[in-house]
DNA sequence: TATATAATTTAGGCTTACCTAAAATATTTA
DNA sequence: TAAATATTTTAGGTAAGCCTAAATTATATA
């Protein structure tokens, strides 16, 4: 296992290639990494050079770029050390929810290997972080993911809420609010043509909420 | 309490500058920081320069650096976080002795207090770290420190070994193999003048260690 | 399909934190 | 105390990772 080792910045930009590339199955515009990582088009096109040149990116000019095997491998490790931390943080350090990801976004760079492996042992091998979101083992091996979303449900079905995308302080509260966590069982009731928000049951109350709303909770349909 | 921003560079500096000052009594060296840190003297120049600016230390050209108060200060909370993460490695994940040292100098460098204050909490408010140094509570006050080491005492006098300077794994090897760790009762049976080695009685057993050892083994006398 | 617009890259610059070589100052020693 | 040596600083340079402005290429639109 050739682990090369990789500045801060670089380790930041493969683990954004990656999360926009769909697994790699999806080319990234230089545009797409420029608004994720807030850095000017002109600065990601001199990182994309540098990855090229270390075989972790392809790039095409004026195309885009794909991320290889290699760079695939490096970026779950660090997406691996990230959602650990975030269970650190949440289970052990008593974090509320939403404050964990800036924090794993800075130890996520302390490589260490074993570091990694003794904090996961620690942990007892969690299989998700406190999002929802699946954590790859040492392999780099990841539980599939839920891809669909309450409002992806039709009236009358049933789910079971499995991840939250959007990590800021107020959707967490909202969250707190409609009593919905990681776990919860969700019925839709009725699907309101206006607007596309949706009636939905939660422990049996009856709460509306938006489309973005239900974009933004994931769920195993059941 | 303005909480500057200070790189991992800088903090780096800071800690070496206060660990070399005696606890901010002595004038520090170029040379001194340079050797400690393996960075040319010119850029330790450099350097000083920048932290003096910032009013972290003093400096005369030609004479030496003092680190001032608010660099005191400083250097305490990175010197805290250091031993505080020492102990998460030592006690929580299991890591020998003589690997703490290398990750907890990147760990120290994550700058988020509540982070630290949590931790602290989640250890249990440790007071000395795995190599028994004391660990600066959230104010920077901190312990007194034992300054006497098993060559100081005379024969036939007595002390708990409280501190080990040297952190390399050789050394703690050694100690291992003799049996030494923080806590151990260690009378002195005869100090050899040839070489100024010891004689010491630790749990019934006689051993002769080095001056250098000896140096390296600091103890509270009892 | 020609043109306007958007995306991307190139060119040139900046700061941080390092470097080497040479100059300036301090200290040691003869 | 003068000369030799050691320490420190200055001067000029480099790589990483960012920037802005301008040029190039791709895409959308009329």
């Amino acid at each position: 296992m050739t682990n090369i080792n990789l500045s801060k910045s670089e380790e930041n930009y493969l683990k954004s290639i990656f999360n926009l590339s769909e697994f790699g199955n999806k080319q990234v515009s230089t545009n797409s990494i420029s608004k994720i990582l807030n850095i000017e088009p002109a600065s990601v096109t001199d990182m994309i050079k540098k990855l090229s040149k270390k075989n972790l990116i392809y790039h095409e000019k004026y195309k885009g770029s794909t991320i290889s095997k290699s760079g695939i491998k490096i970026a779950l490790q660090i997406i691996r050390r990230h959602r650990l931390w975030e269970v650190f943080l949440h289970d052990k350090l008593n974090f509320k929810w939403d404050k964990i990801h800036e924090i794993a976004e800075e130890l996520e760079h302390v490589s260490s290997e074993e570091l990694i492996d003794n904090l996961d042992k620690f942990l007892k091998y969690p299989k998700i972080d406190p999002h929802g979101d699946p954590i790859p083992n040492k392999l780099g091996e990841i539980d599939f993911v839920d891809k669909i979303s309450i409002s992806d449900l039709k009236v009358n079905e049933k789910g079971i809420v499995s991840r939250i995308i959007n990590e800021d302080e107020e959707f967490f509260n909202l969250l707190k609010k409609l009593k919905i966590e990681i776990g919860t069982e969700v019925t839709i009731n009725d699907k309101i043509e206006y607007d596309d928000s949706i009636e939905i049951l939660i422990n049996k109350e009856t709460v509306i909420i938006s489309k973005d709303i239900a974009n933004n909770i994931k769920i195993t349909k059941i």
